[in-house]
Order: structure tokens, then sequence, then C-alpha cells
RNA sequence: GCGCCCGUAGCUCAACUGGAUAGAGCGCCAGCCUUCGAAGCUGGAUGUUGCAGGUUCGAGUCCUGCCGGGCGUACCA
């Protein structure tokens, strides 16, 4: 696809005896394809050359025809102030299809990132507290774009940054010191210290002095007490261990579980530092760097106890990942509601001279609540990721088994579709987007879902098997010339497509463009189902379309598996 | 108060760096399974793109102001 639209920006610039790279960026894509494969719009020209843009597409289409016909373009045409190329349908669907039935499973990849190294934070649950339904975000969206990455030949380090550390420990170990039963947390796990943690901020609205309680707690657990090192351990195994089933569900692996607690022996070289380049202040006994000429407010380092905060850790860590990764890019994907934390890590990174400071990227998302009400951890007013997947799950295997009794590895395949129900419907909206938590979407499996997506791939499937198990290496043998019809062209543009999608979903990080350009392919496929018949043709006509489906099902395996799902053969 | 994000069909959302007639799904109505999977498809209705200015040949997209919602704004993360 991108070699074709080269071509034409070169021919295109040599007519008109300027750059290519600039009418590269100038070609873009036609609304309606029937008009074209490729468009130039003539506004900017029209400009420079002070002539309207009419007569210029019109004059240019005409000096280019014969040219262009040479390099494999079959139509010129002026439309009003566009020049629209349609490309010679052989060669086109011929090079499409062959490149993708030849690539497989690497098809859409490149090494455009070959050489650079990433870092993504994501996911990073706080310990001791449940999984909730609002962790959604950050795991799927940071696992989508950890795999995008590295579709594009980028080294990537997917990191989950345990929230590990810090005053809600603190919280946990006053309320366990006044409440803890060693038999029940043995029993119940992270539901016992979920109850914990609630019941202390309950007792917190009667008892305000409890709060001073957990601070102590926590800077002795900074100081090493060993009494308080020992249950912070013990809660971190607890909820570590619930964590990995949640992963496991999900297919998602981190290449580096370092919590914030593993940096805390990292921290005091940090605040040294500050403090000998003179950017610490001492402010109401805390320790502070003043941004408040940066439009940034105050950056707490460290607190009057002379415990560490959430941004001391990040610094540490940020500091600690250039020196281990080398990365170029560091992103977090963390809730926006964290920006100001963020942009207050880079300025004082910049503060310290770290050039690296620019790589450093929040990729933020928005925030998960119920129609009326925020989520609370806190009050304990929130809903558990494993229920919503078990709920999902569960759904799906009544579904399967209503549509599809004789179904083998019924439960796997179930599985595979509640999970990739709730993934989908996270990732299909852009990321900014605030969401608001309703049963009747996440449940959902018609429509614009992962299921539908799903379903694609697995028709596409059960046709492959009927025609009695082609290769790709004889289908790619086919005559593509049989593909004529409208829609099967749509279908192959449609395929050519996906390469460029990823690298705008990369540098965009953005899987959402993904998700999108899945359900765009699945209808052109199911228009096509509609309009050609693929067993029982000519032959040659036969097997050209089972080349153009077997391509769009490999597309459609790559593309889940950007997202996360999994492509099925039957369901 | 100040800062950041969002505002598009009844609902949930698309619209690539500003480009051709603003598109999907859900829901509603009417159709399509004796031919490759109906988790599907076809047709129908719904828009002052929050409001008002501005820049531009051209604005949902960029700028200014306002309105509405969300989030943040030093000892939580």
């Amino acid at each position: 696809m991108d070699e074709h639209k080269n071509k034409i920006a070169e021919l295109v610039a040599r007519t008109l005896g300027c750059a290519s790279t600039q009418v590269l960026a100038w070609i873009e894509t036609p609304k309606d394809p029937k008009l074209g494969d490729y468009a130039l719009p003539c506004f900017l020209l029209a400009k420079e050359r002070r002539r309207s843009p009419m007569a210029i597409a019109t004059e240019l289409a005409a000096s280019l025809a014969a040219p262009a016909r040479d390099a494999g373009v079959e139509a010129v045409r002026a439309v009003g102030p566009y020049v629209n190329f349609t490309l010679d349908r052989g060669a086109f669907v011929g090079s499409t299809l062959t490149a993708i039935l030849g690539q497989g499973d690497a098809y859409g990849s490149s090494d455009v990132g070959a050489g650079k190294t990433v870092v993504v934070d994501f996911s990073s649950p706080n310990i001791a507290k449940p999984f909730g339904i609002h962790h959604l975000r950050s795991t799927v969206i940071g696992a989508a774009i950890v795999r995008l990455h590295r579709r594009l030949g980028y080294r990537v380090v997917g990191i989950n940054h345990l929230g590990d550390w810090g005053t809600q420990f603190g919280q946990l170990i006053t309320a366990w010191q006044r409440h803890g039963d060693e038999a029940r947390l043995d029993r119940e796990g992270i539901p016992y210290l979920l109850e914990l943690y609630v019941g202390f901020n309950q007792e917190l609205a009667t008892n305000p002095g409890l709060r001073d309680d957990a601070r102590r707690a926590f800077a002795e657990l900074e100081r090493g007490d060993p009494e308080a090192r020992r249950l912070w351990k013990r809660f971190r195994d607890v909820s570590e261990a619930e964590f990995r089933r949640i992963y496991d569900l999900l297919g998602i692996q981190f290449d580096a579980f370092t919590g914030e607690s593993f940096f805390e022996d990292k921290m005091a070289p940090v605040v040294a530092e500050l403090a000998a380049k003179g950017l610490l202040q001492e402010s109401r006994d805390a320790r502070i760097v003043d941004l408040t000429a940066d439009g940034l407010g105050i950056c707490l380092i460290q607190k009057a106890d002379d415990s560490s905060l959430y941004v001391t850790r990040d610094l540490a860590a940020a500091m600690y990942r250039h020196a281990t990764y080398g990365f170029t890019k560091a992103l977090y994907v963390v809730g926006g509601a964290q920006s100001l934390h963020f942009q207050q890590l880079v300025r004082v990174l910049e503060l310290l001279g770290r050039d690296f400071a620019k790589g450093v990227v929040h990729v933020p998302f928005g925030l998960m609540r119920f129609k009326d009400r925020k989520m609370s951890t806190r009050s304990g007013d929130i809903l558990l990721l494993e229920d919503v997947l078990n709920q999902a799950v569960a759904r799906a295997r009544a579904i399967v088994a209503e549509k599809n009794p004789t179904l083998a590895n019924d439960e796997g395949i179930a599985k595979a579709i509640g999970v990739g129900a709730v993934v989908f419907n996270d990732l299909k909206n852009r990321r900014v987007r605030d969401v608001v938590f309703d049963w009747a979407e996440v449940l959902a499996f018609e429509g614009e879902t992962g299921p539908y997506v799903q379903y694609c791939h697995a028709r596409i499937a059960s046709v492959l098997r009927k025609a009695g198990g082609k290769s790709d290496a004889d289908l790619a043998r086919a005559d593509f010339t049989r593909l004529a019809t409208d829609v099967e062209r749509e279908l192959v543009r449609k395929t050519a497509e996906f390469g460029a999608v990823l690298t705008r979903a990369a540098d965009a990080c953005e899987p959402s463009f993904v998700a999108d350009y899945l359900l765009e392919l699945g209808a052109v496929l199911n228009r096509f189902y509609i309009e050609c018949r693929i067993l029982g043709e000519e032959p040659a006509t036969s097997d050209a379309r089972l080349a153009l489906v077997r391509a769009a099902q490999i597309v459609l395996k790559n593309g889940l598996a950007v997202l996360g799902l999994e492509a099925l053969e039957e369901m």
C-alpha cells in the first residue's frame, strides 16, 4: 500500500517539480472508495500558484495520465479540486494479498522502532486493595500499547509499578494492629484487607487521631521497623497471588514487577541531589520543590515526618529505568487525574538536568465511574474486575451452549469470548473519554463488540475448513483478477490499511484506532458475503475469494492479538 | 479562583496532520436463514457538531470568550 502511495507521490512531484515528501503528506484516501484509492487535494497548490484548484487538478490529471499508467495506476481523474488515483486492480490486489499471505502473523509489523527502547508503566494496582473494574483501563490500554510497539520493532519493557508503598500501608497496619485476625487473612485474602481498609476510613470519621497513627505507622515501615515490614510483606504476598490470577485470565505479562517499594532505597540520593542543586526548600516542616513559576504549584518531596511521597518514588523510578533500560520513551499509562503529578515529575527531572525528561510521557485516560457516583475503594463502593469477567464468561457460556451446543472446548471458547467482550469494550473508545460502567454494554456480544470481530474470524475459519485446507502458498497463486466487484476491491483496500493503522495507533498510544479498524474490516467482510459466494463458484474465482478471506482473517487475527483478544476458529 | 480533559443523532461513540455529501453501533419500525456460521445482513427516521465571535479558499477539527460536565489544585496515589 505504502509503496503505491510513494510511487504516486514521486510521480506527482516529478511533474510538479517539488519534493516528493511534501506531496506524500498531501495525499489522502478519498471518503468514497468509488472515487479512487488515493487523492491529491489541490488547494495548497492553488494558493502557491495563484490559480483555481479545479484548473490545476484538471491539468495535473491530464499530464499524469501517461506516466501513471506505467507505474501501475489505472486511472487518474480530476474531480473538482481533487486529483483521484485508481490503482491498477491486478497489481494492487495482487501485491496486497501476496504480501499478507506471505507474511502471515508478521503482516502489519515493521521495524520503524528498531534500536529504540520504550518502557511502559501500566496497570500498577494498589496492593492490599482489590483489583477493581476501574483498574481494567490502565491494564488493557497499557498492554495494547506494549504489543503495538513490539509489532513496530521497538524493544519494549512492560512494567507493573505496583502500589506497594505509601501512607495506605500505614493505614492498613494501624487497622491491623487494632482489629487484625490472622485466621481471617489466611482464609479470605484481599476482601478481608479491604474490609480493614474500609473500616479504618469509617473509624476515621469519629476518631481523626487515627490519621496520625497511620502516618506514624508508615514512617516506621519506611524506617525498617521489623514488625511493620513483616506485615507489609504479608499483605503484599496475599495481593500478588490474586493479581496474577487476573493477569493470567487477561493474558497479560510484565517484564518487570518492580513496585514502588523497590525504589525505597533509591530515593535518598534523589533527595540529596535535589538539595545539592539547591532545588529543595523547607516549607511547613516539609521538603518541597517550588514549581509555581512554571505554573505547576508546589511539588512535595518529603513529608514533615520525613516519609516519602509518590513523586519521590517516581523520580527515583524514572532515573533507575533510564539507567537500566536506556529508554527513548517512558510511557505512563495512568489516569488523567494525575496529569499534574506527571507535569511536575517531568519538570523536576528537567531541573535536575536529565535530558531524558523529554521522553517521559504521561498517557492519560478517562476515569470509570458509576452512572450516579464515583467508584471509591475507600468506601468499598467498587466492582471487582474478576466478578465482571466471570459474569461475562458465564453469559458467553450460556450463549455458546445455545448457539453451538456440540462445540468442543466450549469452556475455553466461552472464556475467550467473555473476556474478549470486556476488554474490547474498554479499548474501543478513545482513551481520554470518561467511562460510565454499564452492565448492558459490557455484556453485549452484538454490534460493535469483541465477539463480533471474533465471529468474523471464526466464520472465515469455517469457510476455509470447508474448502479443504489449502495452504497460504497455494492461495497466493490464485488469479487475483477474478476479484472484480466493488466489495472485493474495498475489502482488499481495507486489509491494506492495517500497517498504517498500527503506526498511527502506536504514535498516538491509541488502541481504539485498531479496535475501530477491526470493526470496519468486519463490516466490509460481512457485506462481501452477501454479494459474493466463495465456494462452488468457478475454481479460479473460488480460489481468489478464498485467498481474499484468508488474508482478511490474518489481519483480523493480528489486530485482535494487538488488543489482547483471542482469535477463535469456532464459537 | 486558577489549571487540565470532555461536549457530535434518543443513548454510546467515529471522523487520519483543517478538505469532497458529518458516519457507525444500540434502541425503534419493516424485511432476509431448504445455498459458505443470523454473534450476521438490507431498508427506514432522527444533526443549528453546547453557544457566540474570529482565522481560512475551506472549521466538528485551529484561536478567543461564554455555558455545561469531569478531574486536579502541599504532607493520598
